[in-house]
DNA sequence: CACCTGATTCGACAGTCGTCAACATAGACA
DNA sequence: TGTCTATGTTGACGACTGTCGAATCAGGTG
């Protein structure tokens, strides 16, 4: 959990997991891959820690700022390592506190494997 | 591609169950509603059958078409009526088979949730 | 150094989930 | 009517998950 990890700017593909959804079925490797992710969404806890990251300022929030989805702190922590394990949170410990952040691109693929499934 | 349905002109949201994800921390009845929706796709054998659906001709197929998924026939039966009680598929007899078709309503508020929080 | 605070890890527990075999239901057809 | 095929339902079991308290780690402060 130290990588100060930039934007990357020269990324080929927008996602390094997730094949479009509605194009052809899904293999049962792809589902496998695909599915932790919207696993990791899949708790109302996960998904209003990770809405509060998201929204914080900057795109980042130390745990103290969101710790407050009442569960115990452990819990709190429990969840986000589980979105950092599905890809969709980085950590990084600055001082005193543990900042995270959402990782744009995974998001944005899951986004548009969704979209493009809707439109056709 | 039957122009059965067309768009939706007047439709005032796109979806019943989700707000934007990165502009606000989600409340707890948000999360809550918002997390059955990915938790049904956080399942591998789940994401095969909706995205054999959705590829399918028409945007709908009945359940021989898509049972090789790996598992047993009842398995097959509950993870569709999974998905079915989220919302993002729907179910109609005819005749001996029944037919799977994909809700491109909620599909889509589910793409612009995370499309909008991967913008943010 | 000792002490305090923020955050993670550990150990345990109850509850949920995915899976199957067996059974039940719905429609087609003779 | 009966039988056959296609789906859905039931019940049960093992595995996983969410949760907490207690312990531990990491950093700052006196």
């Amino acid at each position: 959990m130290s990588n100060v990890k930039v934007l990357p700017v020269l990324e080929p593909e927008m996602a390094p997991c997730c094949p479009p959804l509605s194009e052809r079925p899904l293999t049962a490797e792809e589902a496998e891959r695909t599915a932790v992710m919207f696993k990791a969404l899949g708790d109302p806890v996960r998904l209003r820690l990770f809405s509060a990251v998201a929204s914080h300022e900057g795109g980042e929030a130390c745990v103290c700022d969101i710790s407050d989805v009442g569960v115990s702190q452990p819990t709190v922590s429990h969840h986000l390592k589980k979105l950092k394990e599905a890809g969709l949170l980085s950590s990084e410990r600055r001082g005193t506190w543990v900042y995270y952040r959402v990782e744009p691109a995974v998001l944005a693929a899951m986004g548009a494997l969704l979209t493009k499934a809707a439109s056709a």
